[in-house]
DNA sequence: TCTGGGGTCCTAGGACCC
DNA sequence: TCTGGGGTCCTAGGACCC
């Protein structure tokens, strides 16, 4: 039996979020930032700001090019998770099969419940009303409704905004053939790129070329591009009720053009490695492979490497001298740094480690235990480490490598 | 004026062990 | 002594997503 499947897709989500919270934002074109600087960028342009051209990813001064009158606003993740946590009881209500893929979209299984409900379109309308009714008048979103997600998240964004849209075994040959490959979830540029360099521009040219072309080109991967190309997309849901644990923890932070140097990016990196810390702690997972990387100039690679402790950690100083180990062996000149990020990964749950047998780490540990509960009480900007205030020597830069691990004074 | 910050999965080569 | 096969772990890099 085929499968119905639901992508419901919140419209222009922070912005409408911020709309309704505001109603003096309500019909104006406005643009959420991360932070409230002319460096950042569109994190989410309300329906107004996208009809002047005003999209996501755009930086700013780009946008007010575009649209003069655009309104920045800050944006509040905890209110956006929120709502979130609210449209994601309401779906509840309508099928256990129900994946929460972002922050703003969910896939739901509807196959055994759409015949009771009257149809997957009149489920679709009732979820819109009672989002409406529930969240507010600016929270709408639009749902798409195929047989499997790649489908239904195709059919549902040729409907945006606050619509519905079905995709009938029938219309799938039509769809194929005027759908170009680049508007497919997980078909990116380069995959765009290097298909329409043999001819491959449509989803039905994908369907058609050789299975042996595409598995020697893409991997495993390249069997699904086949599959969608002939209109069947068998990706299985990940229901809530199972989402797998985290694969790695990390934080990354931009430099304003302005203060690009490694001896801040080190101090950053400190933060960030401490961030990163408490973050597992909070989720009870310990980490053994560091992975530090960073930027330099503004469209310049991403440099990384990684090294693995011998043990699990989640203590924001490990992480930060194996980070300041790896960053000596990147050939690299220090200066314009302009992005510097930690993620740490091969998670294990804390409780499943032996390092808390260990008499040094009991120490360290009551110690994290501590600086938490004065961030979790008075936030995160309550306690902090020495080495965010106070700098000593500068990092030597010898032929072409960092000499990075003993330069920094750590407080 | 020139792009944030958080992730996932896959591949491939080398080291090492049996 | 030489050769082969299989498995796991580690590292680097590429691609994609929201």
């Amino acid at each position: 039996m085929p499968r119905v499947i639901m992508h419901v897709d919140m419209d222009s989500y922070f912005a409408s979020v911020e709309q309704q919270a505001r109603p003096s934002l309500r019909g104006k074109p406005i643009g959420v930032t991360g932070r409230p600087t002319e460096q950042s960028i569109i994190v989410a342009a309300s329906r107004e700001a996208k009809l002047r051209r005003v999209w996501t990813g755009m930086p700013v001064w780009e946008a007010r090019k575009a649209c003069p009158e655009i309104e920045l606003v800050g944006g509040n993740p905890e209110r956006y998770l929120s709502i979130t946590k609210a449209f994601i009881e309401i779906l509840k209500e309508y099928t256990a099969l129900l994946e929460i893929y972002s922050v703003d979209e969910a896939f739901l299984d509807v196959t055994q419940e759409e015949a009771k409900r009257g149809g997957a379109i009149r489920m679709a309308e009732e979820i819109r009303r009672r989002f409406e009714e529930e969240l507010g008048e600016c929270i709408t979103a639009t749902i798409g409704i195929a047989e499997g997600k790649t489908f239904a998240k195709l059919i549902g964004a040729r409907n945006k905004p606050d619509g519905i849209g079905r995709l009938d075994p029938e219309e799938m040959a039509e769809l194929l053939e005027s759908t170009p490959i680049g508007d497919v979830w997980g078909i990116g540029p380069r995959i765009t790129a290097r298909l329409n360099r043999v001819g491959i521009r449509t989803l039905k040219e994908l369907g058609q070329a050789s299975e042996r072309y595409l598995k020697r080109e893409f991997g495993v991967y390249g069997l699904h591009l086949l599959e969608v190309g002939q209109g069947r997309d068998s990706t299985p849901l990940v229901p809530y009720t199972e989402v797998p644990a985290p694969k790695s923890v990390g934080h990354s932070k931009s430099l304003p053009p302005d203060l690009r140097d490694f001896r801040l990016a080190l101090i950053v990196l400190r933060d960030l490695c401490d961030k990163v810390a408490r973050r597992m702690r909070r989720l009870g997972f310990m980490g053994r492979t560091v992975h530090c990387g960073f930027r330099v100039g503004s469209i310049g690679p991403h440099y990384g490497k990684q090294t693995t402790l011998d043990l699990p950690a989640n203590d924001g100083e490990v992480f930060y001298k194996a980070c300041l180990v790896v960053l000596g062996k990147i050939p690299v000149k220090p200066e314009q740094v302009s992005n510097v990020g930690v993620s740490v990964g091969n998670l294990v749950p804390t409780e499943q480690t032996l390092c808390s047998l260990l008499e040094t780490d009991r120490r360290r540990e009551q110690l994290n235990a501590a600086v938490d509960r004065i961030r979790d009480r008075y936030g995160d900007r309550s306690i902090r480490l020495g080495t965010s205030l106070l700098v000593r020597p500068i990092p030597q830069h010898v032929g072409g490598f960092f000499m990075a691990s003993d330069d920094l004074e750590v407080g």
